[in-house]
DNA sequence: ACTATTATGTTCATGCTTGAACGAATGGAT
DNA sequence: ATCCATTCGTTCAAGCATGAACATAATAGT
């Protein structure tokens, strides 16, 4: 009867999301703090890990797989490719579009950052149990499933 | 025997803390769009939540609810201060902190933000059992707590 | 009482992200 | 062939977040 009751903080699924954006939040910061020494940011970082595991792709396609906005990866690339982690080659058949490659120093430079990544998140999760982690993946795939129609 | 097997994307808490990633990231940006009309920022809806939660609370209180710089709360406050949605009133006791409190105002604008934040919420975690549900909120607390001692 | 340290909030320069407007290239329809 | 719409990348201005440096106020040590 009480009117609290129909607030927020007293449902269930409201906490619970509550806690997962902070726990997001958190483990982006520290990671930007841990990756300080190797001069990469995290959004950096993303970009690396994207071209490494799809070679070759436009800055479209990358735009869309770290559901950033176009303009973005066009700010982004120029400071990456001055340090030459990676190279843009237009496209022979479509003029238009430009190929992304990581460089052999823009792969050496991704490994280091894996290692860093890699163990923040290993100690995060190391609470969890396999079985929880993997239920936890697959819950947070349908969310983004979701939403990505709304 | 494979190289590849040592790579994060084969291990399963790596995958699934990137869909944990995504599904934040996911969320919030279709929050940013949905909290348009009533032209909040999901950073100044942080705001108003907690000062509803803790009315009189302190800047430096404040910022470290929201895990962001002082500095960045000095740069929130004014805007919403000018739209009548908060006051802030010098402490007596201690001339150095600002007490902050909701206007009626505020707390009308929060509760129309939050019918649509919790609706967000709700379509997105209605794939989760209330177990599961509690479950990721109760390792997403863990992770969090982990991550602030390091 | 006096100094040194700490705490709170502000200012400022920097960098990141976004969205709108644009130019160039492609493809399809007639 | 010639429009027309679409796609890809860029530019630019605006808004946010950050951290260092600062000013003021409180507190602790002597």
């Amino acid at each position: 009867m009480n009117i609290k009751q129909e607030l927020p903080w007293d449902n269930p699924r409201f906490r619970n999301w509550v806690a997962v954006a902070r726990a997001c939040h958190v483990l982006e910061r520290t990671l930007a703090v841990k990756l300080g020494p190797l001069d990469l940011k995290p959004a950096q970082l993303d970009v690396l890990m994207n071209l490494y595991r799809h070679p070759g792709m436009s800055q479209h396609d990358l735009a869309r797989k770290l559901l950033v906005g176009r303009s973005n990866i066009t700010m982004l690339l120029p400071q990456l490719e001055a340090r030459g982690l990676l190279r843009r080659e237009g496209d022979e058949k479509d003029k238009r579009v430009l190929r992304l490659n990581l460089t052999e120093a823009g792969e050496a430079l991704l490994m280091k950052a894996l290692k860093v990544h890699m163990a923040l998140i290993e100690k995060a999760m190391s609470q969890s149990t396999p079985e929880q982690c993997d239920m936890i993946g697959e819950q947070m795939r349908k969310i983004a499933d979701v939403l990505k129609e709304a």
